[in-house]
Order: C-alpha cells, then sequence, then structure tokens
DNA sequence: GTCTATAAGTCGATAGAC
DNA sequence: GTCTATCGACTTATAGAC
C-alpha cells in the first residue's frame, strides 16, 4: 500500500478544491482556503497540483462532466414520447437537486466560450451515433405523430430552461416567497407535473383536463 | 459648467466599470483594467468612487434594476391573456438581446444571496400593489377562464426560464450549432413564436393548428 | 480634478528541512 | 509526502505635486 495516503490526499484536495470554486469561482478561490477545507498546508496543493490553473482545470472539467451525465440513459431506452419527457424531467431535475451550486457556477464559466462543455456534450454523446440524440428523439416523434410540428433544437432549450431555471434563481424566490424551498420534495414534484402539463397540453382553456398524468 | 467635466468622468468611469464588471465578475476585475478603459488612471478612480467595493455597488444595483425593468409596462396594461404572453415574451426577449452579457452575471451575483435582487423586486412592484402582480395576473387569468387552472408561480418560472436559458446556454449553442446566432433576427423570432405556441397548445398531437397566431 | 510614484497588503509559488 | 518560511509578482489604495 505504498499510495494509499497520496490517494487519499489527492481526492481530499480535489473535493475540497470542488467546493471552494464552486461556490468562489476560479477567481475568488484562494489557494489558502483549499488547503485548510482539505486540512494541510499551501504547499502541498502545488506539490499535487502544480498551479491553480491546473487545480482548477481538473475540478472544471469534472463538473461540467457531471452535468450533462445524468441524462444518457434515457435517451438509449424506448419509450413512447410522454413517458420519456416524463422520465427526462425528473432526471434532470433529481439531478439538479443534489447538486444545486453546479448552475451557477457552469453558466457563469460558459462565457469564457464553452470549449470545453462542448466537447464535454460531443463525448457523451459520440456513442449514439454522429448527430445530437436528443434533437434526433425530438424530430422522430414528431415524423411518428406522437407530437405536434415543433422545432426539436427551440423544443429542448424549453424544457432545459424550465428545469434550470427555479435553481438559478433560488435565492430569489426564497426571498420573495420565505416559505417556500426549490430543494424541497414538495415544491420538486410540483415543478415536475407543471413542467409536463405545460408542455403536453399547453394552457389553452379547452384543454384542461384532457389527459391524467 | 463648474461640473462639466466631473460629470462626464464619472459617467465614463461607470461605464467603462460596469463593461469589465460585467465581463470578469467583481473578483476577476482590476482596477486598473476600469481605468484604461475609462480613459484615465488608477489614482483618479478611488478620487471618485473611494474603493472597489462602493464601485461595484454602484455598477452591481444598476445592472439588476435593469434586468427587471422592461416588464413592467407590460403589467399595467390590459390585454387579453393570449396578447399579454405574447408581449411579455418579445420585451423580454428583446431586452436579453440589447444586453445578453447581463444573465451570467446576474445569475452568478445571486449565490450571493440575492438580498438586492429581492429588493429591487419590491421597489419595482410596490407601484402596482402589495401582492406580486406578475402572479395576480396570471390568478386573473385562471380565475376568469382565460386559461386553463396552472400554479400561477410555475407558470412564471416556465416563461422566464424559456426566455433566459438561450442567452445563458448561448456559447454551447454556438459551438453545438456553428452557424445558429442566438442573438440573431430570425433566431429571436423564431424563439418568440416557438415559446408561445408551446405554452398556449402544448405539443399534444391533437392540438396541431388549433390556432393561428 | 488629474497626474506620477509608491506604500501596504495579498496571493501564488518555491526552497529546503524533515 | 508533508511541513515552515519566504520570495516575487500583482493589486488596491494613498501621498503629494500640479
Amino acid at each position: 500500500m505504498i499510495n494509499s495516503g497520496t490517494e487519499n490526499t489527492e481526492q481530499r484536495i480535489l473535493a475540497a478544491a470542488r467546493r471552494v470554486f464552486l461556490q468562489k469561482g476560479k477567481d475568488g478561490a484562494r489557494m489558502q482556503e483549499i488547503a485548510q477545507e482539505a486540512g494541510i498546508n499551501q504547499a502541498l496543493l502545488h506539490y499535487y497540483f502544480r498551479t491553480k490553473d491546473r487545480l482548477y482545470e481538473m475540478v472544471y472539467r469534472q463538473i461540467f462532466d457531471q452535468f450533462f451525465q445524468p441524462l444518457m440513459p434515457i435517451l438509449e431506452a424506448d419509450l413512447p414520447f410522454d413517458r420519456f419527457l416524463q422520465q427526462f424531467i425528473e432526471i434532470y431535475l433529481e439531478s439538479l437537486r443534489k447538486n444545486p451550486d453546479i448552475v451557477h457556477f457552469i453558466f457563469w464559466e460558459l462565457r469564457r466560450g464553452g470549449k470545453v462543455a462542448a466537447r464535454q456534450i460531443r463525448r457523451r454523446f459520440r456513442s449514439l451515433g454522429p448527430d445530437n440524440p436528443l434533437l434526433k428523439r425530438i424530430h422522430r416523434a414528431v415524423e411518428a405523430g406522437e407530437i405536434r410540428r415543433v422545432d426539436p433544437l427551440h423544443f429542448i432549450l424549453s424544457i432545459l430552461g424550465m428545469c434550470i431555471y427555479p435553481f438559478l434563481a433560488r435565492p430569489i424566490i426564497s426571498r420573495v416567497f420565505s416559505e417556500l424551498d426549490v430543494l424541497s420534495d414538495e415544491f420538486l414534484a410540483r415543478r415536475k407535473k407543471e413542467i409536463f402539463q405545460l408542455i403536453w397540453e399547453g394552457i389553452a382553456p379547452g384543454n384542461e383536463n384532457m389527459e391524467e398524468k
């Protein structure tokens, strides 16, 4: 067990760096704070990761990867479109609930160009063919008459926006409605239902209770 | 005209600070860069705004205020709900197009608690009564039978999410679809239409072309 | 009001002992 | 591998001349 202590330290550092970077961002984070959070000193940080840039790069990629990961399995299953939608929404909300800090970090980092994010997406999707499998799934549903003719890209942007936005706006929501917690079971169960119903039925008065899902 | 030069300089500083803070964030911004951007030196910055914190505070409030401002006039007009919705979407998309950098900045800053944001919202809405006028508008539409029974809060979160998300994800979108520009007339016109149709009709196959809006 | 020069402090990174 | 001590660069902020 030559390196047992080493791996432990390295993981502790990565975990600490992740917490600090997520909360403060790259510029706001301090190597000293990361060291302290990991229970070591600053010199040891540089021993393992040479520079702040390198350490950040590691954490950064891991975070981006985690953001797109949970959606993969649903794309491989072959469900009717309404079930697919419900699964998609539920899994994504659940994934966001587990890492609520990630969204702010991700979209802030995207200012820098989104190169890593785009590569991560492509890498994730590569196994499912050359074209974007999410777009393909929507397109297929349209062609099969499962849903009316929508623009697949805009449709995806709408779903993602509806899922992600409450987490982004969480600080405002909890201030404007002091009793409300975006991360609670109640809110998320309700959110899931409202997103699906809105997408599926719309709000036109004639559509009331057309389906009970 | 004793202070003519002064006001000019102050405004130039604020404009420069705004640009730099929006792009780099508070921690990433450098007083030197702001000075340079304003065409002055660093000492003069401190002469006008004493500290970086104070300067940031000014810019920060201005940016948050601007984010919620454009929605106000629509709430005062008395339109049928479908028209209200279309106006809301159009005006908000247009407002975001004019200041695409704002969204990343806003949601990143919200990590710190959203105190200023919440206060800004309340201040904006105060003139329209004690309750949130956006919620009230939705509620009224439900009671009047203009739309089916939706949860007003979730409905608002959905609209805002659909409007804001493309701007947040813009770097990814432009990389995954290299020909596509979120800020273009074509995209935004399409976006507006797709959001409204999705909200109004949903995607259930039976609803195809029920309305031509 | 505006400038140059610099003080005071912080931060990332390294040297060197153990 | 891990530590203490410290260097050197950068950054905010101020002193003082004009």
